[in-house]
DNA sequence: GTTCTAGAAC
DNA sequence: GTTCTAGAAC
């Protein structure tokens, strides 16, 4: 046995089994260092790594996997959120948006609420840009219509998910195309007064 | 979702 | 030679 896997094998049986990563969320709910603020049906938490000034995540403290759960006994909730990301703006000047991923990574129904700057030294790569800016981030008002229309939220294929991730760069705020993702960091510093 | 890093791009 | 991106992670 070589020295690697034998170092391997020790840390496997002296460490209980690791949660995998996609729960993460459930822990953050749980965690007062991430909870912002609880509504009746919602439980606010700061997103663990940030791509924006301001970046929360909303969830419902019941147990929704995820938006293509929701069904029409879902609109009050959803509505909750539309009443949470009110509230959220009202406290800050910056400008905020509020959204769920298409194709999410994490457990639990979330929505995001984040500050358009886009400044964080945790956006580092184009597929958070392209998660944040394309059509993948689907805004709160077009999942409450969708759901008040068709009674739940229709998949996006994995064709159209994987072309919106290989979208090329452009500023969410003016019509500069990045060369790379330093260059947009770069630029996005220019649009703050 | 993040971390790490090989090798592409410059 | 350095910067940057993209794919594996058992």
């Amino acid at each position: 046995m070589s020295k690697r896997s034998a170092a391997i094998t020790v840390t496997n049986l002296n460490s209980k089994k690791a949660k995998h990563w996609s729960l993460g969320l459930l822990e953050s709910m749980k965690d007062p260092e991430s909870v912002v603020k609880r509504t009746k049906q919602t439980v606010v938490i700061k997103d663990k790594y940030p791509k924006a000034k301001i970046h929360y995540l909303v969830l419902p403290q019941d147990d929704i996997n995820s938006i293509y759960k929701l069904d029409k006994s879902h609109i009050k909730l959803l509505e909750e959120f539309g009443d949470v990301f009110k509230d959220i703006q009202n406290e800050t000047d910056l400008p905020l948006r509020a959204g769920f991923h298409a194709v999410p990574s994490m457990q639990r129904m979330h929505m995001h609420i984040i500050s358009t700057d886009m400044v964080s030294p945790c956006l580092k790569t184009k597929v958070h840009w392209n998660s944040f800016t394309t059509k993948h981030f689907r805004p709160y008002a077009d999942v409450l219509e969708e759901l008040k229309e068709k009674g739940c939220i229709e998949k996006m294929s994995p064709e159209l998910h994987k072309s919106l991730m290989s979208t090329e760069l452009q500023c969410n705020q003016c019509s500069y195309k990045p060369k790379n993702m330093p260059q947009l960091k770069e630029h996005l510093l220019t649009h703050q007064k």
